[in-house]
DNA sequence: CCAACATGTCACCACACGGTGACTTATAGG
DNA sequence: CCTATAAGTCACCGTGTGGTGACATGTTGG
């Protein structure tokens, strides 16, 4: 209860990640962040003059997306003497672990699905930045560029980040089990399959 | 102005569509629904018993999902003389083709991403059910299911599906052009390479 | 010490939502 | 023709939302 401006922006901040965690986008409202920040809601207005702010507050903040070197790992030079296929497999099925253990990120991909507005356009900018990124540290030479094999793993991250978002909703997809590692397991095996054809 | 009970049903049943098309699933709600059938929002619960009944009707009214024929096209067994992964890039890339014929399915699928309520619950079945039966058609003898490649066809539907939910709201994904005829054609492309290799 | 300012509290507004009861009016069956 | 019933209209309620103005209280610099 402490009069502290600063500790009040850190719970507001903070209520944000656990609404999203607990009730999904759809709980983030005014009224319920600062309920759950314990803290008035005028304050969002005068702290951060309203909720976008907040938001992207937040966003700033998390780690919502993995690091170019977190999907990477510590061996680039390893990760670059494999050929093209695998190297986008790598990249991708650690894209794909590093997804699934982030859930406040999952719900914010799913917000990002059906709706446009100030956060969510900004983590969007943010995240064709680093695809960017992550090509241009996997391909370093601009020639090499495999365009269909970028297209494909385009295509695969698009298919599992869209099987986490229904996951938080419906049980399976096309027969593939979304609540269990064997379903997940199915959909590494499928990824391991297209890259190495 | 008539007062024709089958005639304001069906109304309001059209004005689902509607609002679907116009406004997207977020819109949908008793007084907007009533608005546009230009009918009062009573007759929602009184012949319909609430809006979520009303969905359903229109559900199972409109054409939402392709039939097994469209996407298996006229000539099954053509279909079924190709080899198996040929078979499945058919399948994929014509259920590709009929979904972008039909922005209110994609919307549904918008919505289904996000939300778990009577009318998704309902027509995530009806489609469950229906990949049933396309594999069972394409792959008429049980024992030759190609496991790898079926999960990898799930995750490429997976993937287009999200890059048409996506493509509402966002002009690109991964690099993908979503708006251009162009950008579809690269993720064409990127399912026949997936399925020749 | 005291005044000025920042921090926090509270009550309130307008609005849109889902939902319902009471009413009027047209239509059809005896 | 007349009455019962279905079809349609309207006003209203409670609730939750985003947003704001007015107030009280703690802290800090002159």
């Amino acid at each position: 209860m402490g009069r502290d401006r600063e500790y009040s922006e850190q719970r507001l901040i903070q209520a944000v990640g656990q609404i999203l965690a607990r009730d999904g986008f759809g709980g983030l409202g005014v009224n319920a962040v600062a309920r759950a920040a314990g803290v008035d809601k005028v304050l969002i207005y005068r702290y951060f003059d309203g909720l976008p702010n907040l938001l992207r507050a937040y966003g700033e903040g998390a780690d919502f997306w993995p690091t170019v070197d977190e999907v990477l790992g510590s061996d680039i030079d390893a990760v670059r003497r494999l050929p093209p296929e695998q190297r986008v497999e790598h990249v991708v099925l650690a894209l794909l672990e590093a997804l699934r253990n982030r859930p406040q990120t999952i719900e914010i991909l799913a917000w990002e699905a059906v709706a446009d507005n100030a956060l969510t356009r900004t983590l969007a900018n943010i995240r064709e930045q680093w695809g960017r990124d992550v090509i241009a540290r996997v391909f370093p030479d601009a020639r090499e560029h495999p365009d269909d094999v970028l297209a494909l793993a385009n295509l695969m991250v698009a298919g599992f980040q869209y099987l986490m978002i229904r996951a938080r909703k419906s049980p399976a997809f096309g027969g593939v089990d979304l609540r269990s590692e064997a379903g997940w397991e199915r959909i590494r095996q499928a990824i391991r399959f297209a890259c190495r054809a």
